[in-house]
DNA sequence: CCCTTTGGATACATTCCTGTATCGGATACA
DNA sequence: TGTATCCGATACAGGAATGTATCCAAAGGG
């Protein structure tokens, strides 16, 4: 018999993921702030017991629930940045990488939940900051494999960190509008276009977006 | 006596402002979600009379209040935009907005929180993103003014709405990471960097030779 | 200065939510 | 298959927040 870890069984793992799965739902649905722990329950089927049999508090599913989608997401965008050889086609790692992170507008709703909550506190802010650096460092570390060897550098900004610092910011700065106009076609092809251009030295050559409303 | 209006008396218009201002500093601190309507009137030395006295709900106080500072911050930054004569100087006009924008740490957490809310109701979005295009359309205006004078057109976008766009996501990414390491001079610093960069075809601080399309 | 109207305080009923304690069925392991 | 352990359901108590109804005081007009 296990003396240190405590004997965890298959029930237990799943109706955790479970939990996770529906308050994934009910919170891209409500908003965390307006959901009560009783709700999350009800959508997964199980009683208030199970929840505090899993979690401590809501504020902790939360966390977890960040955690795991985080987590998932920066594997995808990994996979998308990895995908070509080792040089870089630009466009198309664009394309690619476009396509994960403006995937999913309930995703992106609990994602921006998260950050009015990591702006709160401290802890959870920085949590929330390491992950973006990896993100950014990701993507730095495609980019200075990709800068010596064609020329195409990015231009409008000094060194490949700032360039991938504007890389987050775009990416961050469409998600935003896209939260509110809830157009991801139209998001995606402008992120696109802003990464081209910032990326490219703005030689980018691209059809411009046509904006719909 | 007045039939169609009713009487207001000043009272009430002081103690609507003080609930307000009270919300703003309760609902930066806490979050919106996480503030009951007593706590909003505590904090401004009311009861919970006054309060539906005035609003009907919390979600009317919250709108009144993005309201109110979202006017107030449209109206400097159109002053940011005008100040300087027909011709537009971009670094200086890029230093006044950015200023403006990023004055209040306390006011991006709470337009954020409005965010959030708007996301999940088409009716509060619709109100954002109105708001929303009239900024962009301040910024629009403006470049198209300086523009034609000199030959220095934003390169790495289309067309002037297109950069005005820019303008206006830059903003959004740098807001977000400024919320969560809380170095507004860093953000500063930052957003003029990408703006003038994003404004002034790449050539801002590095020389660089650049073709005019 | 009085009198009408208005604004905010107080008290109350109600609903909702949280957290805990206990119990019976499920699960893993010998 | 037996059995010790784990897990989730149920019941309950306590607390907190909401919204309303009522009442007294303050404003402002005549």
């Amino acid at each position: 018999m296990e003396r240190t870890a405590a004997r965890v069984t298959r029930r237990r793992v799943r109706t955790r993921a479970n939990l996770l799965d529906a308050a994934f739902e009910v919170f891209a649905a409500k908003g965390f702030g307006r959901v009560s722990i009783e709700e999350v329950c009800e959508a997964a089927g199980y009683s208030r017991g199970a929840f505090y049999s899993n979690f401590a508090s809501q504020d902790e599913l939360f966390f977890a629930l960040y955690r795991q989608r985080a987590d998932l997401i920066a594997e995808q965008v990994s996979g998308a940045l990895a995908q070509d050889g080792p040089d870089l086609d630009v466009p198309a790692a664009v394309d690619r990488v476009t396509e994960v992170l403006l995937l999913d507008l309930d995703w992106l709703l609990v994602k921006t939940d998260f950050l009015v909550h990591a702006a709160r506190d401290p802890a959870v802010a920085q949590s929330l900051l390491e992950h973006r650096a990896r993100l950014r460092g990701a993507i730095a570390e495609r980019l200075a494999r990709a800068v010596p060897s064609h020329t195409e550098l990015p231009a409008v900004l000094g060194d490949i960190d700032s360039a991938a610092h504007a890389v987050v910011a775009a990416y961050d700065g469409v998600t935003t509008q896209l939260l509110l106009d809830k157009d991801v076609e139209h998001a995606r092809a402008w992120l696109k276009q802003l990464l081209t251009a910032l990326l490219t030295d703005g030689s980018g050559k691209h059809d411009r977006v046509v904006r719909t409303p």
